[in-house]
DNA sequence: CCCATATCAGAATGACTGATATTG
DNA sequence: CCAATATCAGTCGTTCTGATATGG
């Protein structure tokens, strides 16, 4: 899945639209099937297009996440669990994913001083140096989103941030622009604190 | 990949806002980080719950996808080649998944009369017979995206056909209605016949 | 004792590469 | 001989389940 450059087809007619038609003869209505096969070609579309573009810096776009999610904290070190948590994989992803960046010299596991269950991965010099190149790839690539305008990419993030409300990702109500000034004035604070054991103070913006 | 629920994840804040606000701050405008992430996350949200639906049925989403197509085809039968074009996958995944499909009865291989190079798969009684209660099921559950109303899914639909055109899957301009109807008769037919083998339409016209 | 954290073994899926037989 | 079709063998990356060890 994250290998190969998805080969243009070339077709000269959308097939997605096509069987939007014959679906919509058939049963009815069907912009919900086109809409899931299109996230379905977009996200393989994406994958292609990224993975090769990491491929030289021997990475695949799941542990360029992690190794940016790393850069991102104060100190250079997350422990696992919170890395799997933000970046919205199955904690055996996470292992995985860290046992090949470690085995690449990119991170380095740590015990957790704090938690004696937790285990720590570290960006390391050469994972630091990696991660600058690669991004500086992607990001002169648009992140593979050049065909889009500002405005475009904004709408794609606001219609698809539905569905992860509805999947329970986190809740609908949420401030969309002060969260980094330490002391937001005007709603919902009291969303934050309260979950228990959350390991609230986090390590750090993300 | 297919297997499971994607667990809701139940943060407090949004992890993609957050990471982009992040970006933001570290080396500025971020929305195709954003937007990028968000299709990642909502085909993963998908996959998961559409595959959960399906899983009584014996099916993942890619073979209900192959299934659906051979029902959509007169005699229900099709071509391997022309299966992969349409659900654009590569050739050999096409020959696993109609594997899977015919190790369970709901296929069966047979030999082109038209072209002794191609296999035909074609859709058994049995397949019809689950890939209608399956079909059922989808559209019980609207596909997953109960969360949207019919504006915007097509919005959705819209905004990622870009993606698509700029990708060469197809071309950009295409009649949108009456393709069904034999001869059209308006505009841009020109764009049709003459790609040789160039993957010309490329980054296109967006 | 129970929960959380992480790892491991094992399996499934899907996609890719490269090679091959067959046919047009 | 070249191109297209399909398959096979092998590999990779991701994710899941279930089991386990360890610590809070």
């Amino acid at each position: 899945m994250s290998i190969g450059v998805p080969k243009p087809l070339n077709l000269p007619f959308d097939p997605i639209e096509r069987a939007a038609e014959t679906w919509r003869v058939r049963f009815g209505p069907s912009s919900a099937m086109a809409a899931v096969t299109s996230i379905m070609r977009a996200h393989q579309i994406l994958i292609g297009q990224l993975d090769t573009l990491l491929r030289p810096h021997d990475l695949t776009f799941a542990r360029y996440e992690a190794l940016v999610l790393l850069t991102f904290s104060r100190t250079g070190a997350l422990s696992l669990s919170r890395i799997g948590e933000r970046l919205m994989v199955h904690p055996t992803s996470v292992t995985n994913t860290i046992d090949r960046l470690e085995r690449a010299g990119l991170v380095r596991r740590m015990r957790n001083p704090k938690d004696g269950r937790g285990v720590l991965a570290e960006i390391t010099a050469k994972g630091r140096e990696v991660v600058e190149r690669a991004t500086a790839d992607l990001m002169g690539a648009d992140f593979c989103m050049t065909m889009y305008g500002d405005g475009e990419k904004t709408e794609i993030f606001g219609l698809l941030r539905t569905m992860r409300v509805a999947a329970g990702d986190f809740p609908a109500f949420e401030e969309e622009d002060e969260v980094l000034v330490p002391g937001r004035s005007g709603a919902g604070p009291a969303r934050r604190g309260g979950d228990a054991k959350g390991p609230a103070p986090k390590d750090g913006p993300l």
